[in-house]
DNA sequence: CGTGATGTTGTTTACCAAGG
DNA sequence: CCTTGGTAAACAACATCACG
């Protein structure tokens, strides 16, 4: 007498990009692809499987030599399994298994001798030991080590920080006054200088920038701290989709001070010389000043980037000539110009 | 041609002084 | 007193120029 039934195995099945296993059992691998493709809700025509662990093909052959209960993947046509780049999905939807994967790394860690290895354990130790919601310097005192007793919140300190970076500008541009030799064009410059000093302080630094607490269009960052490589001078974005959280780790808020705030249209090479000539041949009245501020200290002109997106030589990019004068007579009609750009850079 | 000095781009740190 | 703001010194990478 033939078997008219072959026993069934039961085997789980996933699909490509739900993690979610499903129990199925199944005689032949044929009745597994129908069963697997109706619970799933994929097409049946071209559908295959594979071997979760490793992406091992499943022919009707290697399935009935199968244990029971094997992690398989259901796939669709085209789709591919590795199993060595194992769901990469979970391991992102940390939050659940964070605590068991950082001890995992840090024991893997332990007895690492490969540097390779170890920088990549490091990395992924990094990236999960993440205390960026964390806010006061009470909750995360290793984050402040090193920092000034003055500053009781992250936040605070990267507004800080921030500020005074952005004060260097303004030094710079103080100390171009000095070396000016003729007496009415340095007189002029000085009370430029003052002006956008008080500009400046009047926007209290700009340090808004770097403070997770500001408000959306003012922050770089996400409301957790997420700072993002807006990419060199010369790209519109980042090719290599830097980002990184200085809020997260004392170690990542050092890293971040290797970022740099870089002036597309430079400060030294260009802006303040053009500010330079604009007031040997015309009256300081005549300047828009606004304009010098913001290439001088806003968004408009610094670009937020990883230092290998900071590129040192020479940008050639030029102040625009329309933007220079017109500040209080044609204070309209350059105010809306400038609104007219802002939108058509959208 | 290479090499060193100088000046540009940025950053951090420590320290000082004025003011609430 | 602590906070705030400013300065100076140190660092790193790159461009440019003069010199042997």
């Amino acid at each position: 007498m033939f078997r008219l039934f072959k026993k069934s195995k039961p085997v789980k099945i996933r699909s490509y990009h739900e993690s979610t296993k499903y129990g199925v059992a199944a005689k032949d691998l044929k009745e597994l692809l129908k069963k697997g493709c109706s619970t799933l809700k994929l097409s049946f025509s071209g559908a295959h499987v594979c071997l979760y662990s490793d992406g091992t093909e499943v022919t009707e052959e290697f399935f009935q030599t199968l244990p029971d209960h094997t992690e398989l993947v259901l796939l669709c046509r085209d789709q591919t399994w590795s199993g060595v780049v194992f769901d990469i999905s979970q391991l992102l939807n940390t939050d659940r298994h964070a605590n068991d994967l950082i001890e995992a790394a840090k024991g893997l860690l332990s007895d690492e001798q490969s540097p390779k290895r170890r920088k990549i354990l490091t990395d992924l130790l990094l990236n999960m030991e993440d205390r960026s919601e964390l806010e006061s310097r009470e909750e995360d005192e290793n984050w402040f080590k090193g920092v000034d007793a003055r500053f009781k919140t992250k936040s605070a300190y990267m507004k800080f920080n921030c500020e005074s970076r952005i004060r260097g500008y303004m030094k710079d541009v103080e100390n171009t006054t000095k070396t000016i030799q003729k007496p009415r064009v340095r007189a002029n410059f000085l009370k430029a200088s003052k002006r956008l000093a008080e500009m400046l302080k009047t926007a209290r630094y700009n340090g808004c920038y770097f403070d997770r607490t500001e408000k959306k269009p003012d922050r770089l960052c996400t409301q957790e701290g997420w700072f993002t490589c807006q990419g060199s001078f010369d790209q519109d974005m980042c090719k290599s989709l830097h980002s990184i959280n200085p809020y997260g780790s004392r170690e990542s808020r050092i890293v971040f001070s290797t970022w740099n705030l870089d002036h597309r249209i430079e400060k030294k090479r260009t802006i303040i010389p053009a500010l330079l000539e604009a007031l040997e041949n015309h009256k300081a009245t005549d300047i828009n000043l606004n304009y010098f501020y913001c290439q001088l200290f806003t968004r408009e002109n610094l670009k937020l980037v990883h230092i290998v997106c900071h590129k040192k030589g020479a940008h050639n990019l030029l102040c625009d000539a329309k933007m220079i004068f017109g500040q209080a007579s044609n204070q309209n009609k350059g105010s809306r110009k400038a609104e007219k750009r802002k939108r058509s850079l959208k």
